[in-house]
DNA sequence: ATTGGCACTTAAATTATAAGAGTGCTAAAA
DNA sequence: TTTTAGCACTCTTATAATTTAAGTGCCAAT
């Protein structure tokens, strides 16, 4: 049963007003605040149907209501009115974040302004390696059969890779055949550089290159998720004590959520195939003690490539479902667009 | 005033008592467990005595006492039976912290398997890089006047520095000095090398090698810890929600600390100048919003060097003042020794 | 010096009562 | 037909009164 045009106002009105007070929401709070200049019983009509289609719920008798999960759900995808940021916001966003320096930098200040305008707890994901382009690629011999690669991407970060490679081959080989290798590979995306050797590879077929086969193995695990670790950057956990709807044992759960980090890699990588800013209500944000949580992710980074689209990495905050959607999304929009002019250059 | 032999005993029994349950220990409990088979209204007078001395506290008339912050510290520095460790618990250990991996997973495990035992944080500090003798060094010229310094250690770690050069010298100029230098270099502790090319430049004064003096200059700065988040490993956060005396508000500024790491690496350093395990009570581990809390430390690789005795890091962990001294002081001191024996192969 | 005994104190648990908030329903008004 | 005023009803919260239980301190007896 689809509800009607006051129906739909008066949730979105409940959830606004629950979302500021953390309160449960009568209809007294309604009369004076809700657009519509209805008298209380109209809204307790109202809140009635919404109880029994269960957007609503009502802690006890004399409590007002509560915006259920499918509330907050329903409320995300048909009723929000996306603020517009205030130019103040957009400075302080722009004034954290600001290019030129170590990505990693970068990163930790999104990570820091989105929990501190959001109030919820900011995550960013590393950009992927195999979509920047590499600038300069040099291969050191260590013992026995390891080869380092260090990696020099365009926008200047450096990165180590470890690759294993037959004992056989002399360091003079190596050093030939790396050099070849660079002007194969230097201006192009991991991926696209792996493309590109196999290319060489079947041209020069009768020159066999052993170092090259096993170069191109090595690259295929050279694009994989380096560790965990240092790929997803969490900042203002501890924002989310804020909040006394979250109680002990979920802020227990949440924690351990944020220690391992694999958990919410994987959450993130789902935002990564959506479009736009995304929003997770409750259940959707399926991360282990995550019960009771909303998040709102935005990937960046966004560019055509041979194979479609691709993304660098994604943006996103997790909180309490009682969160200012209305502004949080739009946070999050403008950061991530920011984010992703920064690393275009 | 010192205390009584039969003091001391009453203490040591109450903090034991009181680690294990977390109430307030009243003369009932005692007269139940304590090993001198005193009547209650005996016991009541020692408690008496002791909490005229400071080392008690009642929280009000009818509930037992709980000790206070110096009966924690008596406690630590006088009282404590240390643990012998069960073979079964060194097995735990050992299992965990195995050998012949990247220093990185060793660490890891180091701060799991310490916040695992002691239900507390577990924290572990890298290790010192200009403590670890360097197996090779290589020099890449990047854009303008940066250089990369890659660094292999002989424990198979690598760490990546960037230098500045003055963009006058060519590629080849880089690559011939580097070559020496790398001769000069290697084998050495970061340290060393500092030394060592302060004396190859005295002897060869005359050929100004200008690289080499940028280089110096630039050694300064490698021996600076690295960025503290990789710097400090902690685990096992979460298990700090499980005691119920450290309220929300302390555990929001607990987990502040631990996101902010800055803090903790200044705690951490303060371990390595003592020798042995060290416990910090209370007021002694001050850490900002660690109020209520200890921890105990230990440094781990200790060795002679021509300047004096060095350490390599670090290890501990950070719990409620009420923790279990006995086991925990244990534990620390097992690992540290386990994981120096690691590190020193 | 130690201990049994007892009066005393206080928090915590229990119960009772009142106050306040919000609802649902009905009948009247628009 | 829709809206609203009015009112009885429910249930939480706050407050106070009462009881219970734990533990103490002190004194007199051992």
């Amino acid at each position: 049963m689809a509800l009607t045009e006051r129906a739909r106002t008066v949730l979105q009105d409940i959830v606004d007003i629950h979302t500021e007070t953390g309160l449960p929401v009568g209809s007294k709070a309604l009369v004076e605040r809700s657009k519509l200049g209805l008298s209380s019983a109209s809204y307790r009509n109202v809140m009635s149907t919404l109880e029994e289609n269960g957007y609503l719920i009502s802690p006890h008798t004399s409590a007002g209501r509560v915006p259920t999960e499918s509330g907050y759900r329903f409320y995300a995808q048909n009723l929000v009115e996306v603020d517009t940021l205030s130019d103040e916001i957009k400075k302080m966003i722009e004034t954290k974040v600001q290019g030129g320096r170590p990505v990693k930098d970068i990163l930790n200040d999104v990570s820091d302004i989105l929990s501190e305008l959001t109030n919820c707890t900011g995550m960013v994901t590393a950009p992927r390696l195999d979509m920047s382009k590499l600038k300069q690629v040099e291969f050191l011999r260590l013992e026995g059969d390891k080869v380092l690669a260090v990696i020099v991407t365009g926008d200047g970060e450096i990165e180590n890779r470890m690759i294993t490679v037959p004992a056989s081959l002399s360091v003079d080989d190596l050093n030939k055949s790396s050099q070849h290798l660079r002007d194969v590979v230097e201006g192009r995306t991991l991926g696209d550089a792996r493309v590109a050797m196999m290319q060489e590879l079947m041209e020069h077929k009768n020159r066999v290159d052993n170092l090259m086969t096993d170069m191109m193995d090595a690259a295929e695990t050279w694009a994989e998720p380096k560790d965990t670790d240092t790929a997803l950057v969490v900042a203002g956990t501890n924002n989310l004590f804020q909040y006394p709807e979250l109680v002990r044992d979920q802020l227990k759960s949440l924690f351990k959520a944020f220690e391992e980090k694999r958990m919410l890699m994987a959450l993130m990588n789902k935002v990564q195939e959506g479009k736009g800013v995304q929003v997770y209500v409750g259940a959707d944000c399926p991360v282990d003690g995550a019960s009771g949580c909303s998040m709102i992710g935005a990937s960046y980074g966004e560019h055509e490539d041979e194979t479609g689209k691709k993304v660098l990495g994604t943006i996103g905050v997790i909180g309490p479902m009682r969160m200012d959607y209305k502004k949080t999304i739009q946070v999050v929009n403008y950061t991530g667009k920011l984010l992703s002019k920064l690393l275009a250059k």
